[in-house]
RNA sequence: GGGUCGGUGCCCGAGUGGUUAAUGGGGGCGGACUGUAAAUCCGCUGGCUCUGCCUACGUUGGUUCAAAUCCAACCCGGCCCA
């Protein structure tokens, strides 16, 4: 990041990656804090782009770094345009790939799209939610399909000669996977043409994205000069770094935290971020001000987990997932609120304990169950069970009691 | 289209007719340890109400008492040639 002579207001500038152009000229096309202010002598709220690919429908923390700066701008009074891929997302985007994705259906696209907008905050009043679906003029969503889906051959043919085989192979991954011998489908170097068409169809003066998406954002940017328009800006947000600390968070690799996840299990999964993560999270993830933190390390982890918990679930919540966090590694367990409960109402009895792990869903198949007990990780209110075959003769020796996968997982049995 | 090499469990990767859910590594899960974690050490890592029974080595057939391993066709991919 460069220092910037007219700098930028401090919601929108804090935890970006990049900014282009950034030109310190006062050409309102060369430089967003002129752009911004235009917009405000103007009168002309700003069209934020931001496109989701609902080749998933999870959304985590890292996917929310971008929707909090959408957020941002529109509370500042830009108008968010949300894209979804629902075109794009059956070619799917080949970035940070090294194989070929494979296409999805319309109506898993579909279903992915409505999970996504839910995820958002649809149907919430905005003070619970990422987005404001609310406030009128704040947000558009659209479908590339609308636009995407009409082009002529002719017109796809006018897109693709506005790039060259060697500037697609410039690109990183398709440039990795090129020189390591994977393939690329041709339909590959669509992709990074149509979200620049995105850009042109509903006229960005911003796209937002992670800095993995540069090579696309750009793309859009010489696309609307090539139909006239003002070219948007790209602002590149940081990639999260997953749980483990090092790869970026990503549902495959299984580091995430989930965005609609339960204030306990959100707490207990950030409270052990590596500690060079810790910083990047809290700049990313809250709005808390660098210099009131703590400066022991541990301390600092809590601090993180408690104001990340408290953007989803509120102060009070967080709280809460604070204390059961500190009794669940302190041991003591009978005191836990907030234990996710499990009927045995699929059990029948009498029940081997195996089966009984296995039914309630901690574990994912009786077999796993059973090597879980032999390996000494299950036990039933802090009692080891040892014996997989042991039996229950009836659910009044369970009901009430809370059975327990290694340190983190926990069944409160009901009926 | 031709030549050639290859497709193994979550991933990588051994194995090339016959104890065996299939060496090894990574990842994951569990146990011990610690400031939670990481590092380290140990165990587990296809499914099934399981002292046994199923399903597995690209797909489908075939040879054989017996195949991931041999044969055929097909599908998918890399490389070279067109």
């Amino acid at each position: 990041m460069q220092e910037k002579p007219i700098s930028l207001p401090t919601w929108l500038a804090r935890g970006i990656a990049d900014v282009f152009p950034s030109s310190t000229s006062e050409d309102p096309d060369q430089n967003l804090a002129q752009r911004l202010r235009e917009s405000c002598t103007k009168k002309r709220p700003l069209r934020i782009k931001l496109g989701i690919d609902p080749t998933g429908s999870d959304i985590h923390l890292g996917h929310s770094i971008l929707f909090r700066k959408l957020r941002a701008f529109q509370d500042a009074g830009h108008i968010a345009v949300l894209i979804i891929g629902d075109f794009t997302a059956r070619i799917g985007d080949p970035t940070g790939k090294s194989k070929t994705r494979l296409q999805l259906s319309a109506e898993q696209v579909e279903l992915n799209a409505k999970n996504y907008l839910e995820q958002l905050g649809y149907g919430h009043p905005p003070e619970l939610s990422l987005l404001d679906f609310t406030t009128p003029g704040r947000l558009e969503v659209r479908r590339n399909s609308d636009w995407l889906a009409q082009l002529e051959l002719g017109e796809i043919i006018n897109l693709l000669s506005t790039s060259t085989v060697g500037q697609m192979l410039a690109k990183e991954d398709f440039g990795n996977r090129y020189n390591s011998g994977n393939p690329i489908s041709l339909h590959e170097f669509l992709y990074p043409l149509l979200q620049g068409y995105d850009s042109v169809a509903v006229n960005a003066d911003v796209e937002l994205g992670g800095t993995d998406q540069k090579f696309n954002v750009a793309m859009g940017r010489d696309l609307q000069r090539l139909f006239d328009q003002k070219p948007q800006f790209g602002l590149l947000l940081p990639i999260l770094v997953g749980l483990d600390g090092v790869q970026k968070m990503s549902k495959s690799l299984g580091n995430t935290v989930g965005i609609d996840e339960d204030a306990l299990s959100m707490y207990s999964k950030l409270e052990k971020v590596p500690d060079t993560a810790v910083r990047e999270y809290l700049i990313a993830l809250t709005d808390l001000n660098q210099n009131d933190l703590t400066e022991n390390p541990r301390e600092l982890q809590k601090e993180m987990a408690l104001a990340v918990t408290a953007t989803r679930h509120g102060l009070d919540a967080a709280r809460a997932a604070q204390i059961n966090a500190e009794k669940l590694i302190s041991g003591s367990k009978d005191s836990l609120s907030d234990v996710p409960e499990a009927s045995l109402s699929p059990v029948t009895f009498p029940v081997k304990a195996f089966y009984l792990v296995s039914a309630i869903g901690l574990c994912a198949s009786s077999s796993e169950a059973r090597r879980q007990i032999q390996g000494g990780g299950i036990r039933l209110d802090g009692e080891k069970i040892t014996d997989p075959n042991f039996e229950f003769s009836d659910s009044r020796s369970l009901v009430g009691k809370v059975l327990q996968l290694g340190k983190k997982t926990f069944r409160r049995l009901i009926h």
